[in-house]
DNA sequence: TTATATTTGTGTAAATCTTACGCATTTTAA
DNA sequence: TTAAAATGCGTAAGATTTACACAAATATAA
């Protein structure tokens, strides 16, 4: 019994973006098999002597020419026999968040057909994977109030109302400016850098860096990060 | 290439248990393979036709005899391509809560290498499963605080008191006990029955027991569960 | 029967955190 | 020079959290 087990393994991969006003999700177009031509996340079988993360790196790679360094595991979806109309694969999928230079590489080399998608005009997609999007979405949005993954999202240096935006954007709720200003400023894990936005419209405003190492100081000494809307 | 993958996939089960101010886990002793002697998760390998969540229930039942309908997904076990030795098997790992009455399940029909562990009694375990029991034991402390789930670990009548040691004893932290009483009743979700405890020490004292109807509907309307300490 | 030990059950004041709210400043473009 | 656009700032009221101590009800032992 032990002998004849015959499930694949594969990865999916979620990667969002934002830039702005807008979240978005990388897609590929599925070129063969039963769900041609259906867009789906990015994914594919693990080797056999490879690891789930490495997998999950090189399938993105090799589909959309992105890299990424770090993934998250997200959940492993294997409950539905038939997710998969070929064979029996279960997957593990992952979600990634790139800052918004690695919006722009798409039509590259054998990455013709990936596409960044905005997440409310998200098509049908191939297998479960709208299933498995969903469930990212769902776990972006919950960590974005109690880890500071906003920052990931965001090019190094950002204006504190593009940091704003991403949270009344991907929360779908209002926030009050002053106060989520001075609430993120209270933590003492954003800095002021010395350098103005080149927007040229309105007062010129100072852009801000996320301090990775103050935070992960803090973290050990216990610190939780927080952001509450009403 | 897809044709010849060569992944085993399992599941592997921590059922914990509560009782007298202590955490208990279920552990199965191993009797074949390399890890023979060795006590390890209850688990085993995922059959073709049947569902991740079936498959960690019939292994638990053969294994223990223990019957669970609620299992929550861990986490996947994957990255360390020689985990078992003798194959690449990546595990799909879940957690469950019983409450007491099952604590007493042991040494029955086929499960006579089943038995309770206190949790910081827990010995060196075939596999990585020690690291998944930490995983389980960190989402477990995590989850106490942000979800009702600490009633799931007692019988459905319970003495505040109860309530009270086993946030102490699972999160290892000392609580305000007026503060605590008072936050709890606050929700609305935790009801006073008629029962007095049949402990026969010091003043009687009432058995309340844990509306679940009640924290669904809160829950619809946006109502979080959250337990803090200093 | 009385005293002691044990555990339950309750209130309040101070401190902290959260919320609500409006206007002056600095720039660009008309 | 004026209008439009976005930034940057402070405070008072309300809500929540914290800290803290003693009386009540029972069983048991003296």
């Amino acid at each position: 019994m032990t002998e004849n087990q015959n499930i694949r393994v594969a990865v999916d991969a979620i990667v969002f973006g934002y830039q702005n006003s807008q979240l978005y999700v990388l897609l590929i177009q599925q070129k063969f098999g039963t769900q041609e031509s259906y867009w789906a996340l990015p994914g594919g079988l693990v080797k056999n002597d490879e690891s789930l993360q490495d997998a999950v790196k090189r399938e993105l790679k090799e589909e959309t020419n992105v890299e990424v360094n770090y993934f998250e595991q997200l959940f492993t979806f294997g409950d539905d026999v038939n997710r998969d109309p070929r064979n029996r694969v279960i997957s593990i999928a992952y979600y990634a968040l790139v800052d918004p230079s690695k919006l722009k590489v798409q039509a590259d080399t054998d990455a013709e057909h990936a596409q960044w998608f905005k997440i409310n005009e998200i098509p049908a997609l191939a297998f479960d994977h709208n299933q498995i999007l969903k469930k990212g979405l769902e776990r972006l949005k919950a960590k974005l109030t109690y880890e500071p993954i906003g920052f990931d999202l965001l090019p190094k240096e950002f204006l504190f109302s593009e940091l704003e935006n991403l949270y009344c954007t991907i929360l779908e709720k209002e926030i009050e400016r002053r106060n989520f200003r001075k609430k993120i400023l209270s933590f003492g894990i954003v800095e002021e850098t010395e350098n103005y936005s080149p927007v040229k419209t309105g007062r010129p405003a100072k852009l801000f860096r996320f301090n990775h190492k103050k935070y992960n100081d803090l973290h050990e000494e216990g610190f939780h990060f927080e952001i509450k809307f009403a």
